[in-house]
RNA sequence: GGUCCAUUCGUCUAUCGGUUAGGACGCAAGAUUUUCAUUCUUGAAAGAGGGGUUCGAUUCCCCUAUGGACUACCA
């Protein structure tokens, strides 16, 4: 592909947890950097003290760490294109500002916010552009001395972009092809305003990437509109030789309804759209993760994936290596993806089964043990066990989660007994039978699960009891309600001892 | 309102002018199972509409409709 040396980077900003979307596009990035050998760049782009929210830029990290996507340079590990916060740079911007008002390509206005909305209010359509420049309240139509007066005075002002009207402007998208409009619907985007001396995104985000040596922008397609002011402002600068390339994702939409999938979505039908859970500082409102909702990384990241793009074929599981050497930009689509959550929950599902029992069994132990404290019990289980247990149900569960429903009853006897199983196969003769299944299964040698069974399908059929009868209320007996696994591979793992106490209890027990 | 982008089963998508329009999720039915699941098999299900171009359009062009994004001293 490219001969350049590929340099692609991802740059959120800091206003709160990452959003899925976000971890998608970064996650495209990284799969394209890799591809070609390329490095990925994070860079924190809090250039809006307003909005800037402590413990994002944290989360941000510890999302990426969780999900396996590593950055080549960044905040955190540093690199030779730094500094990497938008905020350690203020020096850097200024200076480029400046280049622009020498050349005459951007200018100062001094009107206020307040003023400017009252404008807007006053002219429905209203833009700062060259229709409306000259009638406004700034550098070009004040004199040098009073613009320089009033800045000297300490009168806040920002620096805009001045925009020939008039010119046809092509963005060449990677994904899109050619994107043309006229330069005459931009306006005069504010690049900086004196009063944090901070330039806003357009400004920083194009110097940085000219200076960090940025190749490829691999961004949403809500900057697509703001491309060609951007095109624009490498044309400004003289950079447009070695300017990026661009390539504009499709977004991430509501599974159901119209619009942009939002937190509401997430809470409203049950799934995760962060990384990782978040606490707002603020609020102290808590939203739920991918990672805390006992999805698995491999499984997220296969998952939006596939939310865009596609290798080609009907290949669906794939690791983080094969997406690397699928990945294409060319393979991504252009409309925007419902966000298919239950497709999700099945990807992590398969990467389930792929994990070995004890991987799973590791998983599941934290949550066991508090499970098990909360209901006293007694139970002793080994890691053995546990491992056996797990590779019983694990086919059954989508979230590691869920193994404790699937496997309560190895740890807790049953303390009652679901009522319609009860009516369906508890009959007037189970006491009877059961009781002489005791017997049976005492003079069992080999408890592990054939012998058992052999011993015990053979007494059924020499008493010519009818089988499913039997089983039915033994499995009954043994977990409390008609689900779980094989019934010898539980009386295997439950031990003679209590097989038999549970048998005994139900006996006791059940009425009809 | 303006600008730009998009449009194949309910959903994610394959198809790069000629196919019985393929796969997956979800859904339904059946099989397996002493239970519940898993699994397997099968099924229903799509080219927004209208014009062109062409021997031939889902595929190329135009219009319409619909959806989306943007339209801040936010990114």
């Amino acid at each position: 592909m490219p001969e350049k040396k590929i340099r692609v980077r991802f740059a959120p900003s800091p206003t709160g947890p990452l959003h899925i979307g976000g971890v998608r596009t970064a996650l495209y990035n990284y799969l394209f950097a890799e591809k070609y050998g390329g490095k990925l760049i994070l860079r924190i782009e809090d250039t809006d003290s307003q909005r800037f929210v402590p413990g994002a830029e944290e989360y941000i990290i510890e999302s990426f760490r969780w999900l396996g996507i590593p950055f080549d340079e960044g905040p955190h590990q540093g690199g030779a294109y730094g500094p990497y916060r938008q905020s350690e740079r203020k020096v850097v911007y200024k200076q480029y500002v400046d280049q622009l008002l020498e050349k005459g390509l951007a200018y100062i206005a001094f009107d206020t916010p307040e003023a400017l909305d009252a404008k807007r209010f006053e002219i429905p359509n209203f833009q700062y552009d060259a229709s409306t420049r000259m009638k406004m309240n700034n550098s070009l139509i004040l004199s040098k001395e009073e613009t320089d007066r009033r800045i000297a005075s300490g009168q806040q002002y920002v620096v805009r972009i001045k925009i020939e009207p008039d010119r046809l402007i092509v963005v060449n998208d990677l994904i899109r092809g050619k994107v043309t409009v006229s330069s005459s619907i931009l306006d005069d985007k504010v690049l900086y305003k004196s009063i944090d001396q901070l330039p806003t995104y357009h400004l920083a985000n194009i110097v940085d990437d000219h200076l960090m040596e940025i190749t490829h922008v691999i961004r949403g397609e809500e900057w697509l509109p703001s491309a060609p002011l951007h095109l624009t402002l490498y044309d400004y600068f003289g950079w447009k030789d070695t300017m990026p390339q661009f390539a504009h994702l499709p977004l991430l939409l509501k599974p159901e309804g119209n619009g942009k999938l939002s937190k509401r979505d997430g809470d409203r039908l049950g799934f995760p759209v962060f990384p990782l859970q978040w606490q707002d500082p603020k609020t102290g409102e808590i939203s739920s993760g991918y990672r805390e909702k006992g999805y698995l990384p491999e499984a997220v990241v296969n998952f939006l994936a596939l939310l865009g793009w596609n290798p080609g074929d009907d290949r669906e599981m794939m690791s983080l290596d094969e997406l690397v050497d699928l990945f294409s930009l060319e393979k991504c689509s252009k409309s925007g993806a419902k966000f298919d959550y239950k497709k999700g929950i099945w990807f992590n599902h398969q990467y389930i089964q792929l994990k070995s029992d004890e991987e799973i069994a590791g998983l599941f132990l934290p949550i066991l043990e508090e499970k098990l404290t909360t209901c006293q019990s007694n139970v002793v289980c080994n890691d053995q066990m546990l491992v056996k247990i797990v590779g019983l149900v694990k086919n059954r569960i989508n979230f590691v989660q869920e193994l404790w429903e699937q496997t309560s009853f190895f740890f807790v006897p049953p303390i009652a007994y679901d009522e319609k199983t009860v009516q369906k196969r508890w009959k007037e003769d189970t006491p009877a039978q059961l009781t002489e299944l005791t017997a049976v299964l005492e003079s069992v040698e080999d408890f592990t699960s054939k012998p058992t069974e052999d011993a015990v399908i053979s007494w059924i059929e020499t008493q010519g009891y009818h089988l499913g009868s039997v089983m039915n209320a033994f499995r009954l007996a043994l977990v409390g309600e008609s689900k779980g696994p094989h019934i010898f591979d539980i009386t295997e793992v439950l031990g003679k001892e209590e097989v038999i106490r549970r048998i005994k209890r139900a006996v006791r027990e059940i009425k009809i």
